[in-house]
RNA sequence: GCCGCUAUCGUCUAGGGGACUAGGACGCCGGAUUCUCAGUCCGGAAACCGGGGUUCGAAUCCCCGUAGCGGUACCA
């Protein structure tokens, strides 16, 4: 048994908007840093900017979130909520002088350094005025060492940064304050969030020494990029949670392949369901170096969970994604179209056929129903008309005399069948599509196209 | 500008001084499965950013450069 307590972590998203992939993946990770170490998972909202926070915001992070099926012990906790403690921290370090107003413009702040030349941090002056900000004290010598789980330590000097702003005119606090004293009173011990936080954590450290309280361990994540290697944005197709999910994408395979984003076991394990996850993850273990979302390895591995789930639940998924109701008609159409698609998405092309009329797909007509398949393709229909169960073995056994009495290749016979019932050149397995379909509609769809190729000759 | 982070096939990664002729996965290319597509199976092409060091030996350690990214708000 290992002495550490259990970890305590937190998922610090800001509402200003859908969640990315990016902030999954943070999300992820500390849902699984916290599972595989019996700790507890608190969702806290940083939501002190009042004008960019909106409840439609808050609902959807909360929405991707259940989604994904990541759970949380505490919370949502909303951080202006908690604006009262924010203000008596900020008290003290009033009090104790660690803290002081000023009421430097940025203006004013520009103009101090120009005069002491680029790189020096700011320091300002107390001031009594009306309306002037709380900035932090930061020492002129030495510098703020952050130990990073992941990049080891970091230093940076104290002289570069400025005494920042801390609180604003209003009184009300600003996000490193407010996210050190948050961190600190609600007991965290493990931040894991992203990069991009990295030259923020000194300020962070120094609010906290100011406080007196101790840090937690920080975990910096590389940051993911689009395609293109920029940071990821709207512009890099499903790019928040809500279009995976409208993709057609399955929760557990879009936390397998988000936990690999970044993350590496030493064996190269690909395929690892969510227990395995939580089982081998360690933040330690995650890569420094920012990764590109791809979405082919995660259409391919959406594909390997949709073949692998039980046909119960994949009829679930299926009726959910198209607003369906999961009726026998749709078991057998799943059953037949399981092996053959990627997404959710890709599934009703597959099957809409039992559902609809063949759709009109010129180009597969023109490719298929070439001349000389109206006769195999009668006969086809006689046979059809005898096959008894209608069923895909009795219905390939019938078949195969046509395909001897005129000395056609299978895909000669079969396309034009699948072309007839499905409209389509591209379906499901030919004679479970038909089974599927039933003896009256298939004979029905054979004979209108039939008829179709028969005036169209009349027309030549 | 200043401060900081990062750098292995197209992509995700393994590898952390000799086991590297640099491994796996996705993707790509070719072949097989004599019904399409998908799947599956087999095969193939494909990478240590550049330059200096340290060392008997460097993808691995150090320095410089380059590139990308982040921070530098009375945003989060």
């Amino acid at each position: 048994m290992t002495a550490a307590r259990p970890p305590r972590l937190r998922f610090a998203p800001s509402p200003t908007g859908a969640l990315h992939i990016g902030g999954a993946r943070t999300a992820l990770y500390n849902w699984l840093a916290a599972r595989h170490d019996g700790g507890e998972l608190v969702l806290r909202i940083e939501d002190t900017d009042r004008e960019r926070s909106t409840e439609e915001n808050w609902e959807q992070i909360v929405d991707a979130l259940e989604w994904l099926e990541l759970d949380w012990d505490e919370g949502p906790v909303s951080q202006f909520g908690r604006a009262e403690r924010h203000r008596r921290a900020l008290a003290r370090l009033l009090e104790s002088g660690a803290a002081y107003r000023d009421a430097a413009t940025a203006k004013d702040v520009e103009a101090w350094k120009a005069e002491r030349g680029a790189g020096a941090g700011y320091r300002g002056t107390p001031s009594d005025e009306p309306g002037a900000a709380v900035r932090l004290r930061v020492p002129d010598a030495g510098e703020t060492v952050v130990e990073d789980l992941i990049h080891g330590p970091v230093a940076f000097p104290n002289a570069s940064y400025d005494d920042f702003v801390i609180a604003r005119g209003d009184g009300t606090v600003l996000y490193n304050f407010a996210v050190a004293v948050d961190d600190a009173e609600m007991g965290i011990t493990e931040v894991v969030r992203g990069d991009d936080h990295l030259s923020n954590t000194p300020k962070q450290l120094l609010v906290l020494a100011a406080l007196g309280h101790e840090a937690p361990r920080y975990a910096h994540l590389p940051l993911l990029h689009g395609p293109d290697g920029k940071k990821l944005s709207k512009r890099h197709g499903a790019a928040s949670v809500q279009e995976l999910r409208e993709a057609g994408y399955l929760p557990a395979a879009v936390r397998n392949y988000l936990a690999l984003l970044g993350w590496g076991t030493d064996d190269d394990t690909t395929l690892m369901p969510t227990a395995e996850l939580v089982r081998r993850f360690r933040v330690d273990d995650v890569g420094k170096a920012a990764a590109i979302f791809d979405e082919k390895k995660l259409r391919w591995l959406n594909g390997r969970y949709m073949r692998e789930l039980p046909l119960e639940d994949y009829v679930a998924a299926v009726a959910r994604h198209l607003g369906r109701e999961p009726d026998e008609r749709l078991r057998e159409a799943c059953a037949i179209a399981q092996e053959k698609a990627q997404t959710l998405d890709e599934v009703w092309p597959l099957i809409r056929f039992l559902f609809e009329p063949p759709v009109d797909d010129p180009k597969s007509w023109q490719k298929v129903m070439r001349p000389g398949v109206e006769e195999p393709l009668a006969a086809a229909r006689e046979a059809l008309g005898d096959v008894e169960p209608f069923a895909p073995e009795p219905i390939e056994a019938a078949l195969a005399p046509v395909l001897e009495r005129f000395e056609l290749k299978p895909g000669r016979l079969y396309q034009p069948i699948r072309v007839a019932i499905t409209g389509s050149s591209v379906s499901p397995g030919i004679f479970e599509s038909l089974a599927a379909l039933g003896r009256a509609d298939s004979l029905a769809r054979i004979d209108e196209a039939l008829v179709r190729l028969r005036s169209a000759k009349l027309d030549e």
